[in-house]
RNA sequence: GGUCGCGUAGCUCAGCUGGAUAGAGCAUCUGCCUUCUAAGCAGACGGUCACAGGUUCGAAUCCUGUCGCGAUCACCA
């Protein structure tokens, strides 16, 4: 039982005993530094259930604690706050049973829960990532984690957008212009290749256009009329009827894509469990709507479209099939929805991770599963978040102002590379194992500076200002583990033994009121689908640990138990850092 | 124009279901490396929590309105 449960079951039972009033909840707070005490019981709150003074009441809640619970000391009551303070047994107690558990704070999945199926990245297939690509996948990959340690079984999943006009263009540019280049004979990532023939696709056809313009016609007719595109859309065609060649190099071209795309990921460090392609969900997905249309969920228009209407629900009418028949892409995200419940029957939820520009959308597709009827679509969650801007305001790629995913990577490898070598700590170390570190580092820099920030709010990148490696930041995190191994290192003695020392120094308490927290931020984080709220936490912990580290010397310790239980701590520490950081996706290096 | 989100120190961000005098980092300034890694620690400076009302013992937090920024309102995905 946490020291909060504890506490609150005993307020419960001293307002029952001495005023006979029942108290639902008990609302806390951690204790301010003015004043004595660890935790604070907000009086307040009682007045609702029982008249009187509040410093009467917190004073007789008091003293019926002291009398009836190990664990409180003293207390003092200021104005309505009751401030209690906790034996320095609780958590002398509360220490040594945590401290052989490497998992301390972990839920273990139980095989018989529901699942959660987590969406992310989900990229364009004609353009490299960029940052923003960065920033979904991060964010993506961590939620996921967050709810595996939370205590749910979890699928990663991306959909992949393998069907429509955007790719044929690059595949007409490739067939016109790029005398047979390969990434292996260019020398160039997959994805960056076909992202280079979409550009050229862009600029010959912007080219047509102005020529045609020059003859005379009129705008809108020339961007119909441009050869390139009849050329785009008659390959459409082919590729819809099944043509052999033109899906040959389809598969060939998009082939080249995901191996680009598998490299970033790689590097990221993110991965998935499963991959949905629109091209095979799409048709189950009109099905649906053929069915809702029965049921008279939808109903269709004269000229045979078929539509929700949302009015009621105070949104619009939204198309969910074109008249000619075809889908459109909520005819899709239904179709794979419903998909996704079907090859995984334990799936009970899902979580789509998608830009904070689509949030229509997803309020729009989980209300129409929800008038199909599907029992899981009460549980269908959008990660929204905010774009990635530049100071210049959106990338854009025409002015060459994206920031490349690839690039920053190894921008900030290089970053950790210059500071890391102008402290020189790591003299006697291969180049190899620098070159591995500095990479941690770099990215352990970059994944932080993106995930500490509440996701739905929008980031602004400066590209001219490099990111900190001091602060609040994933290398100060990471030093704090560093040398918390090092220490772990110098101890000359086994660790993991139950520790016995009576008193506890006061950045010791600190401390262990810190580590407490741990299992609580897990699940905070899971309901609120923020890894901000695990980053934030840790850099609270690193910021205790560090101060503890200065002020209170852990190897020369007055005592051996002292020791033991100085060294034990900062193990668990490092412990919390390297759990907390997995689920943030970032590495801790041995040294740094 | 309708809808949704955001607005907290010069900058970047915390602030949980309302609680005590609003919290960090960066930047600026002052101390601390012959003691466990100074990517650190201790401290100073810095605020009309966009603005105006309301709800109550109490509001950065909840409600309404105004302003500013962004997104969205396609038979695109």
């Amino acid at each position: 039982m946490s020291l909060q449960q504890s506490i609150s079951n005993g307020v419960i039972d001293a307002m029952k005993s001495i005023y006979g009033a029942t108290l639902e909840s008990v609302e806390f707070q951690a204790t301010r530094k003015e004043f004595a005490g660890d935790i604070t019981v907000v009086v307040f709150p009682m007045l609702r259930v029982v008249k009187g003074n509040p410093v009467a009441i917190g004073t007789g809640i008091g003293e019926y604690l002291v009398e009836n619970s190990d664990s409180v000391k003293a207390f003092n009551v200021v104005k309505g706050f009751l401030n209690i303070e906790i034996d320095d047994a609780f958590y002398i107690n509360f220490f040594n049973e945590i401290l052989s558990n490497e998992n301390y704070g972990f839920v273990t999945p139980n095989e018989d829960d529901k699942a959660v199926m987590v969406e992310y990245s989900s990229p364009n297939t004609n353009k490299p990532l960029h940052l923003g690509h960065i920033r979904n996948n991060l964010l993506g990959y961590s939620v996921a984690e967050i709810l595996k340690a939370s205590g749910s079984p979890v699928y990663k999943t991306q959909i992949i957008n393998d069907r429509g006009i955007h790719i044929c263009k690059s595949m007409i540019a490739w067939q016109k212009f790029g005398h047979g280049e390969t990434p292996e004979s260019t020398g160039l990532k997959g994805d960056k290749l076909v992202g280079n023939y979409y550009v050229k696709f862009d600029k010959e056809y912007k080219q047509e256009i102005s020529n045609l313009m020059a003859e005379g016609m009129s705008e809108d007719d020339a961007k119909k009329q441009a050869p390139l595109l009849i050329e785009a859309q008659e390959m459409l065609r082919k590729w819809e009827a099944g043509d052999e060649a033109v899906v040959a190099l389809w598969e060939t071209m998009n082939g080249w894509v995901y191996d680009g795309f598998d490299v970033t990921y790689k590097n990221l460090g993110v991965d998935f469990d499963c991959y949905y392609y629109e091209s095979n969900t799409y048709l189950l997905g009109k099905e649906f709507v053929t069915e809702g249309l029965k049921s008279g969920v939808f109903f269709q228009k004269e000229d045979g479209s078929v539509w929700c209407d949302l009015t009621e629900d105070g949104l619009d009418e939204k198309i969910v099939l074109r008249a000619d028949g075809t889908a459109v892409y909520m005819t899709q995200d239904i179709g794979t929805a419903i998909q996704r419940i079907k090859d995984y029957p334990n799936v009970g939820g899902m979580v789509y991770t998608v830009g904070n520009e689509q949030d229509y959308h997803f309020k729009v597709l989980f209300l129409i599963l929800k008038k199909l009827g599907f029992v899981w679509a009460k549980n269908l969650y959008h990660l929204s978040y905010g774009m990635v801007d530049l100071p210049s305001g959106k990338m854009k790629s025409r002015e060459g102002t994206v920031v490349d995913a690839d690039d920053l990577i190894v921008e900030m490898a290089s970053t950790a590379k210059a500071i890391s070598s102008e402290l020189g700590k790591l003299e006697g170390y291969s180049e190899e194992d620098k070159n591995k570190l500095y990479q941690i580092i770099g990215l352990g820099a970059l994944k932080y500076y993106i995930l500490k920030v509440d996701p739905k709010k929008r980031i602004l990148f400066d590209p001219k200002e490099s990111i900190d490696f001091q602060g609040n930041t994933g290398p100060f995190i990471q030093y704090t583990y560093a040398r918390i191994q090092s220490i772990l290192r110098k101890a000359d003695f086994n660790l993991g033994a139950a520790v016995s020392v009576t008193a506890l120094h006061p950045k010791e308490k600190e401390l262990l009121k810190q580590i407490q927290l741990f299992p609580e931020v897990i699940q905070n984080a899971a309901q609120n689908h923020s890894p901000a709220l695990i980053a934030n936490y840790t850099y609270d912990l690193v910021k205790e640990f560090n101060s503890f580290y200065q002020n209170v010397s852990i190897l020369g310790a007055d005592s051996d138990d002292e020791k033991a239980f100085r060294v034990n701590l900062a193990q668990s520490v490092g412990r919390i850092i390297k759990n907390a950081f997995k689920i943030l996706g970032i590495e801790v290096p041995e040294r740094m």
